[in-house]
DNA sequence: GCATTTTAGTTGCAATTGCAATCTTTTTTT
DNA sequence: AAAAAAAGATTGCAATTGCAACTAAAATGC
């Protein structure tokens, strides 16, 4: 007889992911902090800038991918673009927008960071593991990460209504 | 042949793990928010209050539960006081130390959170998890907070020397 | 073709966070 | 038992975040 006060043991998972997510950047960062890198935010706006074609994105869908506001983004951009590991090119297509553009200097660092964050990753996650697992959890985040988007009905409805009516 | 990128799936998981993090976060924030009621956070601090023993608890054992720096729960605590869901009262024991305790408001705003959360929860969490898969998560996620908390090593490290005694 | 609505990006400003320093009160050392 | 070290909690201050407002440039409707 375990079960433990009734509460579901997805509920009990739900919790734990917190907590997990909680300690595990808070790890990483201390790791790369040591190592006198750049925080871990930089490296999710580096990274997809190293894979994208032409080492170049528009703001909108950096933001989109970090799941990040728009006005976060613009002020985390300008942080990377002070240290030169970005530039901001205007778009000739669209003149309202802008490229993100990663620097040799950005490469570089980017290099640098990943092998501290990989091992920090590889210590406090993948060690813990099975690939089976690895694969079920990818799997179930996929589903939820794409639940959060396909039901935009309740955050939209949220932001047309300023006060609600009534 | 389908090794995308030889990219380990491990790895997959763990960038899937940030991601839907972030997005599970917001959504539920976006809810709570919808309907006028406290952020996340709050929740974060009657819950455990709500469990423990009197309501109440040590300064420094919510912030530990919480994964939250100290100085940032003392302002947090600041704030529920405010709105009067907590009262902070002297610990007679150890004269420099501070207990949190739940009040019935807090008690009352902390019933009204829980609907929405948990529908929240059970929409975009519970829903993509079968048993076993929670079962797994949960297992493996409590084994990577496992592996955060005994390895104080190079945390502790990194406290003591300042900035690198060169 | 012009008025309206959207979209991209930024900015102002208040709220929250994080770090180092501080103040008290234990606890440990010697 | 005094000195030194550590623990609990708070505070100052700078950095980061989040939201709403704003500007400029597309896209859409009629």
């Amino acid at each position: 007889m375990k079960k433990q006060r009734e509460s579901d043991i997805r509920e009990r998972a739900w919790a734990k992911f917190l907590v997990a997510h909680a300690r595990l950047v808070e790890h990483i960062e201390a790791a790369l902090a040591a190592a006198g890198l750049p925080p871990l935010g930089w490296y999710d706006v580096l990274w997809p800038l190293e894979q994208a074609e032409g080492g170049r994105m528009r703001m909108y869908e950096l933001a989109e991918q970090m799941v990040l506001p728009r006005s976060n983004l613009t002020r985390l951009a300008d942080r990377l673009e002070v240290a030169q590991l970005i530039q901001r090119e205007p778009c000739p297509d669209d003149r309202r927008g802008a490229y993100c553009v990663i620097t040799p200097k950005g490469r570089a660092i980017r290099a640098q960071m990943w092998p501290v964050y990989h091992a920090a990753i590889d210590q406090i996650f993948s060690a813990h593991l099975s690939e089976a697992e690895a694969d079920g959890m990818y799997g179930a985040l996929t589903r939820m990460v794409r639940a959060t988007q396909t039901s935009p009905a309740s955050a939209t409805e949220v932001k047309k209504r300023k006060k609600s009516p009534a």
